[in-house]
RNA sequence: GCCGACAUAGCUUAGUUGGUGGAGCGGUGGACUGUUAAUCCACAGGUCGCAGGUUCGAGUCCUGCUGUCGGCGCCA
């Protein structure tokens, strides 16, 4: 939804400045909002669609708050700036001073165009590429073309609507923490040894030695833990899978949290209370946007409302084996196993206890069963799958160091985490959500690159 | 790592049994005084991904390579 007060001075009656102007006094959002009517405006913004006839000539502009067509009649504004505004093609930048004037027609909203400037023009002999038969859907994905072309497919509607949506879920997240009084947290993106398995780290050449890129912060939020109890933060995770998915970046988002003192049925409080704060927000501030992304606001909602069903890893087999699927209990759940559980799911679910032999070693054994460990999956319906991982750790130093050696894992990258068992180690948890999945989920994208602006996958690194 | 598809103009694509590659959009020129993906007329634009092979002749058949897409395993 556009906010008029968040940049329109003159309709929220903030003070001007050259500080709150930033080189731009009118957005067009206002103008179709009414702010302007029949008030003459400087419109700064880029060219859309264009047409018209030799006497009069339609120019679509947009800037990041909406669309407004202008109207140039040759007999208004002369020989010379109605040639230039023929000329400026689609993605020209232009300067356009006008009266506003309210419509009956098609956009409600026009501008009677007086004068008028082509600030950047676009060179006929290389138009702008992205045309409307390139964003014509062949098969459902993204074609080679437009990922080649994403520095500029950035700019149209669907791809900023998208940016806007992904700005709200961040700021979303931000405020969920914040307003719990966590502490936002930074860790380094070079480390020494892995989160997960070894094989999905990027090695990097260091001075002569090796390090890695980050696979997630939570190693390094553990040892803050006894100093801010609380915290979190948002910050990319990368993982050398070499995954061709609708749900695999190389490099993603990751909002992870930590807390002192909690238990797994805490931690998940947290995550179902982030997910469904981040639902309701787009509900608040971006339902505008959703429909345009096709999104049914009943079912965005409906995961704002709803509370989160939590099951047993091995409630989980039981329906499986119930409906036929081959799973063995220590199995990991794979994707195809996943889809086959979420498909009846209206909204997301928690997996708590999986088989000890099924995590990594940080996860804590169930005390009550040690089989199991104290974990938990949210799993999003739709076949959108997992968007957070987490549960409580392993405290004690004794635990760990018979986890990491049971696991076959070398103890020496790891010292740093075994001394926070060493001294004073406590109860806690955490979980990893993944930002560019919720943010596809919950904006009913079919595919997660259209949910950041330059994917990275395994077969991409450009632009 | 595995499986499966695809590659023709700037873009989206048609191309039959192997016989001199078409269209729409975009671009250029022109017509048109209210258009909404404007319309109408004309023009330009192609090493049919690359390399071999079969054939009198290959966009089309065969082999290899490269690239891309989709899916699996793994995960957020």
């Amino acid at each position: 939804m556009y906010m008029p007060s968040n940049r329109g001075f003159i309709t929220d009656g903030l003070r001007r400045s050259i500080g709150d102007t930033m080189g731009k006094e009118y957005w067009i959002g206002d103008v179709t909002a009414g702010s302007h009517d029949a008030k003459e405006v400087v419109l700064k913004g880029w060219v859309h669609r264009a047409r018209g006839s030799n006497k009069i000539w339609f120019i679509v502009v947009r800037d990041s708050t909406g669309h407004v067509q202008c109207v140039a009649k040759r007999d208004v504004v002369g020989e010379e700036c109605f040639e230039s505004l023929r000329n400026a093609l689609i993605e020209s930048s232009v300067e356009i001073t006008g009266v506003v004037e309210p419509t009956d027609r098609e956009h409600g909203h026009e501008v009677q165009v007086s004068s008028a400037t082509v600030v950047g023009p676009v060179n006929p002999d290389r138009p702008f590429p992205i045309t409307e038969s390139a964003m014509e859907d062949s098969d459902g994905g993204e074609t080679e073309f437009l990922l080649d072309n994403r520095h500029l497919y950035l700019r149209t509607s669907r791809m900023t609507t998208m940016l806007k949506i992904r700005s709200t879920v961040f700021g979303a997240i931000h405020s969920y923490f914040r307003d719990r009084d966590f502490t936002e947290y930074q860790a380094p993106n070079f480390v020494a040894g892995a989160v997960e398995g070894g094989s999905t780290l990027f090695e990097v050449p260091y001075f002569g030695k090796k390090a890695y890129l980050t696979q997630s912060w939570q190693l390094y939020a553990e040892a803050a833990m006894p100093a801010l109890e609380r915290l979190y933060t948002m910050a990319p995770s990368f993982r050398a899978e070499k995954s061709r998915t609708r749900r695999h970046l190389t490099e993603f988002w990751h909002a992870e949290m930590e807390v002192a003192w909690a238990s797994n049925d805490e931690v998940m409080e947290h995550g179902e209370g982030v997910v469904r704060h981040v639902a309701s927000t787009l509900l608040e501030e971006m339902s505008e946007e959703l429909e345009e992304m096709g999104r049914d606001l009943s079912m965005v909602a409906r995961f704002a409302e709803s509370e989160y069903p939590r099951m047993r890893y091995d409630e989980a087999i039981e329906i499986l084996q119930s409906k036929g699927v081959e799973v063995e209990w220590g199995q990991d759940l794979d994707y195809s196993k996943e889809k086959i559980l979420t498909s009846d799911f209206e909204v997301p679910h928690f997996l708590t206890h999986y088989p000890r032999v099924a995590k990594p070693f940080y996860h804590r054994p169930d005390p009550e069963d040690p089989k199991y460990v104290l974990c938990h999956d949210l799993l999003a319906p739709e076949g959108y799958g997992e968007i957070i991982g987490g549960g409580e750790r392993t405290w004690s130093e004794e635990e760990i160091l018979e986890r990491i050696d049971e696991e076959g894992t070398p103890r020496d990258p790891y010292e740093f985490y075994i001394d926070i068992r060493r001294y004073g180690g406590v109860p806690h948890g955490g979980f990893g959500l993944g930002v560019d999945r919720l943010c596809t989920w919950l904006s009913g994208a079919e595919h997660i690159r259209e949910a950041i602006p330059f994917p990275r996958d395994s077969r991409r690194v450009t632009p």
